[in-house]
DNA sequence: GGATGCCATTTGTCCATACCTTAAGCCCTG
DNA sequence: CAGGGCTTAAGGTATGGACAAATGGCATCC
């Protein structure tokens, strides 16, 4: 099609260090660089395009940012991939947004335990069967008094034990306030969804019958020390939507969506 | 704390661009320059920090891809927001990840039918009711002959006529055949998970007893001109676990856990 | 008073050059 | 043959300059 790849600049518009980028990324593309490869240096890549070392720098930059190549002084330019890295994303502003309905819901503590981890849960927690974690139990509520939310069990690994007594009386999401007494800062969460029956005990706090189901939300964040906390959040089913927006390559900046879950209207019961 | 803020080069490690930039990303957290106000130009602030424009360019676009200010032309340099844009974000290679599955599985149509939208679905779908959508029913399954996974409902809007037919002949997702077919590349995808009981038809075609619940996914893909497609997938509950990974900041490049669901072991029964 | 065009300001792009840091390979030495 | 030091090559950081392009305000002209 285009006689790209010839040391002429490359036909096509704006600056300059935009289209020797985009002749080098066809060049990774198409495989005249191949993955695992170095390509041509600095000073090699500006006297075949006759230009500065800080045009192809600039150019590379970009290559760099989507995940083409890999960059190394001393070594030179790798290709690492063919294909931009990351094509899609899913961007939370904070910790808080995946649990969004914190902010405006009032959370009521209904007791605290110590509890030794049976295997099923040691898993799922990402804990050890036989260690004795805390477990903070409680119902979320749409105001004091109002409607119940949801049901939450937090486990909380040992090495907090001295915190445990000041979360009873916390406003906000644990784990922020886990976060300050932690080494470090929370570096990764996990999420899993999972549609469960809500069990009995749980029913009875929620004000439903038993046998029904729910959506259940467990989450785990994740210092470089471990498990900072894992909850389990068992909403009824037919009040609860887990909802998220996925962007192609950078997030809407103004995208208030409010990525996370949303209670469902209540009108639509079956 | 520490005496940054003086003209002298702030006190730290690391390349001039370095700390300066540490110095201007302070000065935007603690409000010293406000929201919404200009910085000072790059001559200024080359020659309040005694170092060359590049220098502070440099500076600049840390605080450009972290979401802190907008810079143009002609204008300068505003600052937009006292905290970091997105410190968490969960990537998607492509959207086949959003659905791995996929790739591995096999689908088998049961039937395809033209629809009226009735309000209900058509709020779910993103389309208008009344509307007549292309519905293709089927069910994804191990290998052929193998164990069902789950239930599949598909709408396409009817601009997309043309291109039904070969849909039943085609391997791999839908919407990637669509997108090809259609004016402009998927910009968003929208996924909602929720737990609903199996609708009889469904639970007879995956061989589950009546009144079995399922985690339901809908993912509507969306380009520019509208919705290019809108799936209805029922999983059986104790089949699958949705489970997503959320990063602070960069996602791992090597980080291969294959984000999306993953089918839960058939033992954990209950 | 309103539209138009000019001009100063500010960031965007680009150049030539220099030195530093890191990495890898080579050679010399023990 | 092994180890350490030297050389070389590459990207990383930095300077200082220059011109281009976009913007917004000001002055001017109708």
């Amino acid at each position: 099609m285009s006689d790209s790849g010839s040391t002429a600049v490359a036909a096509g518009e704006g600056p300059r260090y935009a289209r020797i980028q985009r002749v080098l990324e066809e060049r990774v593309i198409q495989g005249t660089y191949p993955v695992g490869s170095l390509i041509p240096t600095e000073v090699e890549l500006a006297a075949e395009f006759d230009t500065s070392r800080f045009t192809i720098r600039e150019a590379l930059r970009y290559l760099r940012e989507n995940g083409y190549v890999e960059r190394r002084q001393g070594v030179g330019t790798r290709v690492i991939s063919a294909e931009p890295h990351s094509t899609f994303l899913q961007s939370f502003g904070s910790l808080e947004e995946l649990f969004q309905v914190a902010l405006d819901t009032w959370f009521a503590i209904l007791d605290t335990q110590r509890v030794v981890l049976e295997p099923e849960i040691a898993e799922l927690v990402g804990g050890l069967a036989g260690e004795e974690w805390f477990r903070i139990s409680g119902v979320r509520w749409t105001k004091p008094g109002g409607q119940p939310i949801c049901y939450v069990q937090s486990f909380i690994p040992p090495r907090f034990e001295e915190i445990i007594p000041s979360l009873e009386s916390h406003q906000g999401p644990f784990f922020s306030l886990l976060e300050r007494h932690s080494d470090g800062k929370i570096e990764r969460a996990v999420q899993e969804i999972r549609a469960v029956p809500m069990p009995p005990e749980m029913s009875r706090h929620l004000g439903l019958l038993p046998g029904s189901w729910s959506l259940q939300l467990l989450r785990r964040y994740l210092t470089e020390s471990g498990v900072l906390i894992a909850s389990f959040n068992w909403h009824p089913a037919d009040q609860m939507t887990y909802v998220m927006n996925i962007h192609r390559s950078k997030p809407a900046l103004d995208d208030n969506l409010g990525p996370g879950q949303r209670v469902r209207s209540p009108s639509r019961n079956r």
